[in-house]
DNA sequence: AACGATTGCGGGAACGTTCCCAAAAGTGCA
DNA sequence: TGCACTTTTGGGAACGTTCCCGCAATCGTT
């Protein structure tokens, strides 16, 4: 009995070779029949061999494969933070698509710092990602630059740059759609936390509330659109600053969920609520805000789409290449309401 | 002029051979020189050699050296899902303390099914990990045993079995720690939201609640402690639950600070408030919570320990085995009050 | 039946490292 | 200076794949 090759000594590893060898084939067709990437026949041989493979219970080894092939089958993710929960959505999206097509997807946060962002490209390419999905993007970034001229593939996601090719949300829909909602519950004086300048995806998304107040004839006011970063604090300072105008809005349409946060804090704290007294819209639709204690009104970005498309635009040669924008959608909730 | 190395077409790629033929010494030679495990000598050859290397943009192919080397620097860590900020806290922390050793780390989510646990381990470990961090044991899991059986590394954390090598947070003194700030402040009925039953992380923040209680002379309430998962919305629920009993707590401790947001929205639709009406302590300090309208009295847990002693567990065999309780602290805000 | 075209298979050379081992160079001591 | 002993060095064989290439076998076509 030789069934004691499962029970020896964990005899190190099954190789193509031990395959060859029990199936009575070279390993150049052992290696032929089990590559996932050729439409892998069902001739009987092939067969025997497959299931030879199983029984040895035969693995690839990744890094003989990978130095072999040149590629990894591993794409890089680089994201702010984790702890972002819009963030976390984001990969978990591309992890899925990744792994749809037999990659993975591998993460390093840059904590919103674009030196850090270098090391952790840095980081990633080293461990030979076959390409790069950036969210960091700033304006003027010349990263991009640079990875063309290393020769590593990456496309930006969630913001761009204006000139490489990016998977975004559609940000100026999204924008107008928040503005639109608020006008259409009868609002005029309609407050912006605009976010940070640097980000095409806050600057959407500002452009967007103009739209929407300019084709109500709104003239816009400048002291209504206050700057913020996309953090739960800067929500709450934008949010104060608007209350204590001597006009303040009826309407506050945050960039993200955390400043709609940050903003509902700051409301609760002027002794006024929401949406009685304001009307309040987030963006992303993080899972928490549906859970608060006034469910709140925001925008879905379906991230799985903007994953997708990521992912073809850094490898379908045949996908078109430029900024292309999902659409979002408005989940209306209860932080918002006519204005009495 | 032969500096066209920079400027002719990108030649592949700077090998060690390249590094060798520059500085003129073999390529073992420099493979030792540049060995980073080895104390890196500073002989004029030495520094020499790097030097070369520094000038050629010489980086080691990752895959070759893993190869070889027969591991890879990297480790898997597996969570339920990275959208609980619990969970991305803690694998930003385990990722920081894994490049402080020059490793890297890589993650696997599996929605908390034991089936998913089980490919996103398989996933992992074809990816060549060198060990693998758990956040998701159960009660009576042999998945433990399996990986033992195929001789991957392993270690618990957040959560264990009771049997393996765990880092985990000191629940039992954590729910001590929050029952009795609610006792300090005058409540005698208080309610727990416990959470799942087949975590140890659940099981004993509950055990110490009982502490806390027996301690104060304070007669336990069966009713008192609604069992519930770790998210929002069964927060609420459980809330509910606690809130329409007869005679209803003065203060809940919720197992988590996901609850203890539902919990929030319970209290707020019930038209009670917190403080006034009733008291709430949640668990784990995410960055949220502390930006609430109520900021929310919680327990902090140092994840960057947690991760650094599983780190410990994985790879020091200096370090002691077993379930290794890291200490917790009371963070109190504004959701906690004195009884009237 | 004969012939070119297609397909299937195996041998063996890569891929870029690390690590063993033997040889060379350096070191200390008598 | 010579000898034993330590340290440093380079050659070359791994590591487990993939992929090129040549050869044999099969297939269609006339």
């Amino acid at each position: 009995m030789d069934s004691d090759e499962n029970t020896m000594k964990s005899k190190s590893r099954v190789t193509l070779h031990d395959v060859a060898r029990e199936a009575g084939v070279s390993k150049s067709t052992v290696s032929r029949m089990l590559d996932e990437r050729l439409p892998n026949s069902d001739s009987p041989k092939a067969r025997h061999v497959r299931q030879v493979a199983l029984r040895l219970g035969y693995v690839r080894d990744l890094s003989a494969a990978n130095l072999r092939r040149g590629s990894t089958g591993t794409i890089g993710v680089i994201v702010p933070r984790l702890t972002d929960t819009v963030m976390a959505m984001f990969y978990e999206a591309v992890s899925a698509a990744a792994a749809q097509q037999g990659r993975f997807a591998i993460v390093a946060t840059t904590d919103d710092n674009p030196e850090a962002s270098r090391k952790a490209a840095e980081a990633l390419i080293r461990r030979g990602v076959d390409g790069l999905i950036l969210t960091t993007a700033r304006e003027g970034d010349n990263f991009g630059d640079e990875l063309r001229a290393r020769g590593v593939p990456f496309v930006y996601a969630l913001r761009h740059n204006g000139e490489s090719a990016a998977s975004v949300g559609d940000d100026q829909l999204g924008g107008y759609l928040a503005t639109r909602h608020l006008i259409d519950l009868g609002h005029r004086r309609i407050g912006i936390i605009a976010g940070p300048d640097y980000a095409t995806s806050s600057r959407g998304r500002l452009a967007g509330y103009h739209l929407a107040l300019n084709e109500a004839e709104i003239a816009p006011a400048p002291e209504l659109i206050v700057p913020s970063t996309f953090s739960i604090e800067s929500g709450e300072t934008a949010a104060n600053t608007l209350l204590s105008l001597a006009k303040p809005p009826t309407a506050i349409f945050a960039i993200n969920d955390n400043t709609a946060i940050g903003s509902m804090s700051a409301i609760a704290r002027a002794g006024l609520s929401v949406p009685n007294d304001i009307s309040l819209v987030g963006y992303n639709d993080i899972p928490i805000v549906s859970r608060l204690p006034v469910p709140l009104t925001t925008v879905r970005v379906p991230f799985d789409r903007v994953a997708e498309v990521a992912l073809a635009l850094l490898f379908d040669d045949s996908s078109e290449r430029g900024v292309r924008k999902i659409t979002p959608s408005l989940i209306p909730r209860k932080s918002t309401s006519p204005l009495n």
